[in-house]
DNA sequence: AATTCGAGCAACCGCCCTATT
DNA sequence: GAATAGGGCGGTTGCTCGAAT
């Protein structure tokens, strides 16, 4: 009853696929299209069953399909994604364009998962695995899982405010429809996501930190933040190790609205001489890491290894539409289908 | 050079959901 | 409403290959 599975079907191969299968059902393919996935292996003349060849032609021979490496950004997507979703990999996969969630699960399985462990991350909850009283490996290890735990708030916040923005963007439009026409603005209005912006570029003061508003803070995350207007978003950390990443808004639009490439020294200037950039990867940053056409979301983790209390920073740079492209995404998944119909 | 081991990944399995009859 | 077909999805397996011994 119900379902018929391949192995039901006699005489149908299993395995590898060979170089004139996979010819086979390309060229086919290419022709007829799948059609119905059944009927597909009788047409091109293959012994497998119509499941086999769906899942040859989804994760390995359409030409859709971007392989090779994953780029960091890539890497932070599916983490940041695993975090809200868990093991929802096709939903994951439709914000990793041309890669399939055959590929994200295994590239999570083999990879990710076991360099979160490493950390001291639990991979499956995305919370710090916590040793009391252990030694100072451990304690780095919850400061880096910490990271995590910030991540995954900072995530809950923005998706928040980006929710926020367009409830005011539908009314913004309900206005348009309803009301006559207002008088043109000065500039183009900007999406709905780049409201985050705004509000970012609100909360960032004179020197380029960003301050969070009270708004944000999440229930998950220990980071304390002072109610004045001061500059960055302090926690006490028991060793001089890194602490917390967060992203930091660094215009560095010129006048006419262009992004352009961030020095160094310009990074430095904006967080201070006391503290040190590190890259994803924990190691020191120096100026060859800035001077090299820096463009698009880069993240920079600062501590500073002198005080008890911990500056969180980083530095996002350019590419202002890739991050509202993200959001608008991400929001599109975490949001109600009904909120969501209007885009 | 031979063997062992582990990482990476393609492919399979079984369950679930939806559409059709 | 039940039976069936088809496809999607996540978990798991087992093969391949390179590094280590």
């Amino acid at each position: 009853m119900g379902r018929t599975n391949c192995i039901e079907k006699v005489e149908l191969k299993k395995g590898p696929w060979t170089r004139e299968e996979d010819q086979k059902l390309l060229a086919y393919i290419e022709v007829h299209g799948h059609g119905s996935w059944r009927s597909v292996p009788a047409k091109a003349g293959l012994q497998r069953c119509g499941k086999s060849c769906r899942l040859r032609w989804t994760n390995y021979l359409n030409p859709e399909i971007k392989r090779g490496k994953f780029s960091t950004q890539e890497e932070k997507t599916i983490i940041r994604l695993h975090a809200l979703l868990g093991n929802r990999w096709s939903a994951i996969s439709t914000h990793l364009p041309k890669r399939t969630d055959n590929e994200i699960k295994n590239y999570w399985n083999t990879r990710l998962k076991k360099r979160l462990t490493r950390m001291g991350i639990d991979p499956s909850t995305h919370k710090p695995k916590n040793n009391p009283g252990g030694s100072a490996q451990s304690r780095q290890a919850a400061n880096l899982s910490h990271m995590a735990q910030w991540e995954t708030a900072r995530l809950e916040a923005e998706a928040r405010l980006v929710r926020e923005s367009k409830l005011s963007y539908k009314l913004q439009l309900l206005r348009k429809f309803t009301a006559p026409p207002p008088p043109p603005p000065p500039h183009p209005v900007a999406p709905p996501c780049l409201d985050v912006l705004k509000v970012w570029q609100a909360t960032t003061t004179n020197n380029g930190f960003f301050s969070l508003p009270e708004t944000l803070e999440s229930p998950t995350s220990t980071l304390n933040f002072s109610g004045n207007n001061s500059t960055v978003p302090t926690v006490s950390a028991p060793d001089s190790s890194i602490i917390a990443t967060d992203v930091i808004p660094m215009d560095n639009s010129n006048a006419s609205g262009v992004e352009e490439e961030i020095s160094y020294a310009q990074v430095k200037g904006k967080m201070g001489n006391s503290m040190q950039p590190y890259d994803h990867d924990n190691n020191i940053a120096n100026t060859t890491d800035f001077d090299h056409n820096i463009v698009g979301s880069i993240d920079f983790v600062y501590a500073n290894n002198n005080s008890d209390n911990y500056n969180i920073a980083s530095a996002i740079v350019g590419d202002f539409e890739d991050n509202k492209n993200y959001w608008n995404e991400l929001l599109n998944l975490v949001s109600s289908p009904m909120e969501s119909s209007l885009f």
